[in-house]
DNA sequence: ATTTGTGCAAATCGTTTGCATCTGA
DNA sequence: TCAGATGCAAACGATTTGCACAAAT
């Protein structure tokens, strides 16, 4: 029963998902939620995976990032036109965004709350509230 | 004195952002300011100013936007991937998004507070704060 | 006259897709 | 076996850029 522990959550996780644990995914999946919340955008990811031996093709690590975030295991977060964030924290929290070196980072959860929100046109409910705080270098002065 | 008198509060406007009052600016400020608070996209603003009689290419209308931009007469509104939003309202205010239709609504100003802001990291500060309220249909049940 | 803006078409960037090949159950 | 996954390269959509021409000061 003891195989390779640190792959075995993983591969449970794809299962659960209804993804096929395949070479690729695990390596990805590994390389995403071994080591606590992450962003990514699919190039960095894509990047990261060659460095660690995967050779993945891009096109397959945009494929995962979508087929991980329908299946409710990572987050799209917007930022600004181009580029795609994928966030491995699902829960309900929001961000600082580094302008400088577009870096995404969480803010503690619980510590921003948004309050006095209208009640949305008719019809229509709110699906999520995305808060962003944008960073940039303090002014030194 | 009395001139076109639409057209003369926009001139001054682009003069006092540095920019050069041509037809193409005056023609696109006319539509973007004349009717409260707009949000655009490159895209739709392009087929608005074509429909109003005013032949500007495509690549003329992202660099304006980018100018008005600059001049602090727009800002630019994160919603997802691919288009970038133009909001003509730059005070500080958040917004609706409706992912039905891909339209963007000002939520009005002072209902909605953001609370609980922990510090930023060293050596940095706050330059916005993003609020972007996703809206679906209402599942009717 | 000189500087700045404009239009077009080609170039770029991130992302998606078609299709032949491969792989996991 | 065989549905589903992968890789490649071509296709894409939004945005940008290079350069010759036109307009504003």
């Amino acid at each position: 029963m003891a195989l390779q522990e640190t792959k075995e959550p993983v591969r449970g996780m794809l299962r659960n998902a209804g993804l096929r644990p395949t070479r690729q995914r695990l390596a990805l999946a590994g390389i995403l939620f071994a080591k606590g919340d992450r962003h990514v955008t699919a190039e960095l990811l894509h990047e990261e995976a060659l460095a660690n031996g995967v050779p993945v093709s891009l096109a397959t690590v945009y494929n995962t990032l979508h087929q991980f975030t329908g299946a409710g295991l990572l987050r799209e977060v917007a930022v600004e036109g181009s580029k795609t964030y994928f966030d491995t924290n699902t829960s309900n929290h929001y961000h600082f965004f580094s302008e400088r070196d577009g870096v995404l980072m969480d803010i503690p959860v619980g510590k921003l709350a948004v309050d006095g929100l209208p009640s949305p046109p008719a019809g229509m409910e709110v699906s999520r509230i995305d808060v962003l705080v944008r960073l940039v270098d303090k002014k030194s002065g």
